[in-house]
DNA sequence: AAATACGACAACCGCGATGCG
DNA sequence: CCGCATCGCGGTTGTCGTATT
C-alpha cells in the first residue's frame, strides 16, 4: 500500500504524532519503513524515526539541562569528541540531538564570551566556529531558558506535559542526577533503569496521557483514542 | 512599539553501517 | 559474495519565540 502523493516534509502536526505513536505500539520501534508505509503518513521511515526518536519517546526528558548533566556532556564531549548518540546513551531521555544543538549554542556562546572577555586576541578564537567551539568547554553554561513555553503554542495537547516539566524542573532539581550505567541504550526503548518517570517524563498511567504502555514497553492508544479502531483493523 | 539579533530546538540531508535475500 | 533496502549517526538548516536596542 504505497502512498503516491508526495512525502510530507517539515514539522509534524499533533494528529500525525498520534498515529505515528499508536503504530509504533503497534509494530515496535523498529520497522520505520514499514511503519511509515501502513501508518498511512505520507512521511519517510527516516523521517518517522527522527520524530519518534527526539520527541515522541516516552522516556524523553524535556526542558532543560541540569547543572549535572550539562558538566556530563562537556566531559563526554571531550574525550570522545562528536559521538552524540554515544553521549546520550549516558544521559537517559536525552537525546542525541538535543544533546547536540545544545553542545553548539551553549559553546559557541561560551566562545564569544571568552572572546569577548580576553583583551588579547587568540589566533584559535579566529579560525573557524568549529575550532571555537572545540577550543572551550567548561561548564557554566546553565542559562535559564523559557524556551519549553513556546511549545505550549505549537503543542496544545501537550500543554500540561510541558507545565509539568517546567514545574518539576524548577522543584525537583538534583534528584534527577542520579544515572544508570551504559546499558541505556534508547533504541531499546530501555527507559527502565533509574530514569526518574516523574511528571517531568511522560506518564504512561496518568488518566490524561494519550497513551498507555504495557508491561514490555509497548505504548498502545487508550480504547478510546478516536484512532483505535482504525488502527484495530491492521 | 517596531525592528533586529540571538537562542533553542525541530527537522532534513548525506553518508556509512548493517542486515537480508 | 553481491546488491539492495533500511537504519542510525552526525552535520546542517529552518523556524519560531524571546531579548535587546
Amino acid at each position: 500500500m504505497v502512498q503516491s502523493e508526495e512525502v510530507r516534509k517539515g514539522p509534524w502536526t499533533e494528529q500525525e504524532d498520534f498515529k505515528l505513536v499508536s503504530f509504533v505500539g503497534l509494530f515496535g520501534d523498529r520497522r520505520w519503513d514499514f511503519i511509515a508505509k501502513v501508518s498511512g503518513l505520507n512521511r519517510t521511515g527516516k523521517s518517522c524515526r527522527l520524530r519518534w526518536v527526539n520527541y515522541l519517546h516516552p522516556g524523553l526528558k524535556r526542558g532543560k539541562m541540569t547543572p549535572h548533566e550539562e558538566r556530563l556532556v562537556l566531559e563526554l564531549q571531550s574525550k570522545w569528541g562528536n559521538r552524540w548518540s554515544r553521549i546520550a546513551r549516558k544521559l537517559p531521555g536525552r537525546t542525541d540531538n538535543e544533546i547536540k544543538n545544545y553542545w553548539r549554542t551553549h559553546m559557541r556562546k561560551k566562545a564569544q564570551d571568552k572572546k569577548r572577555n580576553s583583551s588579547a586576541p587568540c589566533i584559535e578564537h579566529h579560525v573557524s566556529k568549529d575550532a571555537e567551539e572545540t577550543s572551550f568547554y567548561d561548564t557554566g553554561g546553565s542559562r535559564v531558558s523559557t524556551q519549553v513555553k513556546q511549545h505550549e503554542q505549537e503543542e496544545i495537547s501537550m500543554d500540561d506535559i510541558w507545565k509539568d516539566i517546567d514545574i518539576s524542573e524548577e522543584n525537583s532539581g538534583l534528584e534527577n542526577e542520579e544515572f544508570c550505567n551504559d546499558n541505556n541504550n534508547k533504541n531499546n526503548n530501555n527507559i527502565s533503569c533509574s530514569l526518574p518517570m516523574s511528571s517531568s517524563s511522560w506518564e504512561y498511567n496518568s488518566s490524561n496521557s494519550l497513551w498507555v504502555m504495557d508491561e514490555e514497553s509497548m505504548l498502545f492508544p487508550k480504547s478510546d483514542d478516536p484512532y483505535f479502531s482504525y488502527y484495530a483493523n491492521y
